[in-house]
DNA sequence: TTGTAAGCGTTATCAC
DNA sequence: GTGATAACGCTTACAA
């Protein structure tokens, strides 16, 4: 170990141990042009020798780049973030950047003050599941002049430095009424956020034009988006005589199709046999539910590299693909779902 | 919103426009001692009438003090950690930290390199989920002589700076064993990590006492922490003859028990009829599986609080009320375990 | 190619 | 209580 035990040597300790300047060394060790072989072969030496590291903030506050992105998440507890995390931390990883979370907890003050010290921080981009329809993504872009993708939910600022990746949100909603449709359904309850909640509005809004034209019944179960809540709403909607009550549910979420089941169980109903359930993600855990869980997969894992490589791409001042990124979602047919 | 769209202002730029030095605005909004209520009042109005942000990374050069809060983990697929780091970066929310996270992806070299990043950012605290024995640990209290957390393991290097926070491993193998012999099972696998991955041996060399004090068969299923390798690994062993194959597994986790369910899918066998399982954790899924599992319920969320109240504290020279904090876990009884 | 020196924005140590 | 002023460790003109 060449790390000796109290304190960092320095740029500049480096610089007189070897009789140059500090200018030399930083050119040296930062792999720049400007200094000879020779030079550099004897400044690279003497710091693996000291065990010389660089001073990240001092870096950044010199540089005004930190190497860090930040991921802002709203509700660390659904398992649907993990992956995504593991994707845009490797994606970091392999290019060289450091990973910031912060979870707002559905709260929009704590949201904001987030992205604050996001901002006080001088990270380099960051990706964001918002509350809402993400206003204050639209101050963060403004204030930093720093890159921003949405997660989740269709970028809402112009401009090359917002962008966003999202499941097929359409096809999900269409290939879920469509499964439901052809098993017989003529109830059916979608479980979303509040308006003023929901990233994407867009979900229950084709939701509700595929009801009237498909003349389906269909009904909302509003929610905030955490286990409990909607165990009780759904509780609710379950509590309907059996001629009224939905048949089928549609989840923007696994996470939240467990509710489900909860309350299914809670009235004493069956699933599939009393009410069907699809859910949104397809969680590692869905395909060994009881019953197995009918749901829309998505490449989670992906979405999270996707969200990365963009930012990185804008932050290097390349130019990213496509602002706008659709990954897409497939049906997995198991036993929740069953004809009416 | 006052923040202009250009630059940010700076401390300096209050000072001239106050007419004061930058020592006083420096003083007024960290909110020490030195200045009159007068300038104080004055500054922090002006402060936020500019839309002043302080710069975190100018801080942090001066101070040696970052205010942000590492988190390691080896493997981030494991739904376990969810729970785990909303309760670490809750409480750090709470006091007034930022996270920075990783995943060592199981790989010794990538978590060596993380720590190191983690240490040039002048990170205040770190908490590791380690591979192994978390020699890459010892290196970092050294290197940096700032604090540090082992999570799931027990700390492993002596000194105020080293801590642990985990489940009641001993009493979780011994609930889980007690559990099977009273089901009657003469033949227990244990599903762990080889050796020198193995962050607590322990847990493996209590199941081997346990083994040869109450004379039942043990072994010892290997395998590489991850779905598929453990999927295998148990698949091999269930290929044994009916007479010779274990009947119960146990595993250190609710993850690796879905992988159980797989392996026993694989082979036409049935839970629990064929083979009992019991895991670890209590995922929020592991009561709707099916057959729902038996497992280890262990408060994640408090575990990764816990970590961060230990790290404020040593970071905020405050005593942390014990270096080696252990989480109880309870014996949850369900579906997947039955009569030999 | 090399060295000198000026910052980056903040805190801390002095004098006054 | 207040104001200069020197760091913190690094990058980057600019001069030699």
């Amino acid at each position: 170990m060449p790390v000796p035990p109290g304190k960092q040597p320095t740029q500049q300790e480096i610089a007189t141990d070897l009789g140059i300047s500090v200018a030399a060394v930083s050119l040296a060790l930062s792999g720049k042009p400007g200094v000879s072989d020779q030079v550099r072969a004897t400044v690279l030496e003497k710091a693996t020798a000291l065990g010389y590291r660089r001073n990240a903030s001092a870096v950044a506050l010199r540089t005004r780049r930190s190497n860090v992105l930040g991921l802002l998440i709203r509700n660390l507890r659904n398992p649907f973030f993990l992956d995504l995390i593991d994707g845009f931390d490797e994606a970091c990883a392999k290019a060289g950047y450091e990973v910031m979370v912060g979870s707002s907890r559905y709260d929009q003050e704590r949201e904001q003050k987030l992205l604050d010290t996001f901002a006080d921080r001088g990270l380099d981009g960051l990706a964001v599941a918002p509350i809402g329809r993400g206003r204050a993504v639209g101050a963060w872009a403004a204030a930093t002049e720093r890159p921003v993708v949405v997660l989740n939910a269709p970028r809402r600022r112009a401009g090359r430095l917002a962008m966003s990746v999202s499941p097929d949100g359409p096809a999900a909603v269409q290939l879920a009424v469509e499964h439901l449709r052809g098993l017989g359904h003529q109830r059916i309850a979608m479980v979303a956020a509040p308006a003023e909640k929901s990233p994407d509005p867009e979900r229950l809004e084709l939701f509700l034009d595929l009801a009237a034209e498909e003349r389906f019944t269909a009904s909302v179960i509003e929610a905030e988006l955490d286990l409990n809540t909607t165990r009780e709403a759904v509780c609710r909607a379950l509590g309907d005589a059996p001629g009224r009550r939905p048949t089928a549910f549609i989840t923007n979420s696994d996470y939240l199709a467990h509710a489900v089941y909860l309350a299914a169980a809670d009235h004493g109903l069956r699933i599939p046999e009393d009410v069907s359930v699809v859910g949104h993600d397809d969680l590692p855990t869905s395909a060994i539910l009881n019953p197995p869980l009918t749901t829309l997969r998505v490449d989670r894992h992906r979405l999270g590299a996707e969200a990365a490589g963009l930012l990185i791409d804008a932050v290097e001042g390349r130019e990213p693909p496509s602002l706008e990124l659709t990954i897409p979602v497939s049906l997995e047919v198991r036993g929740s779902t069953a004809s009416a």
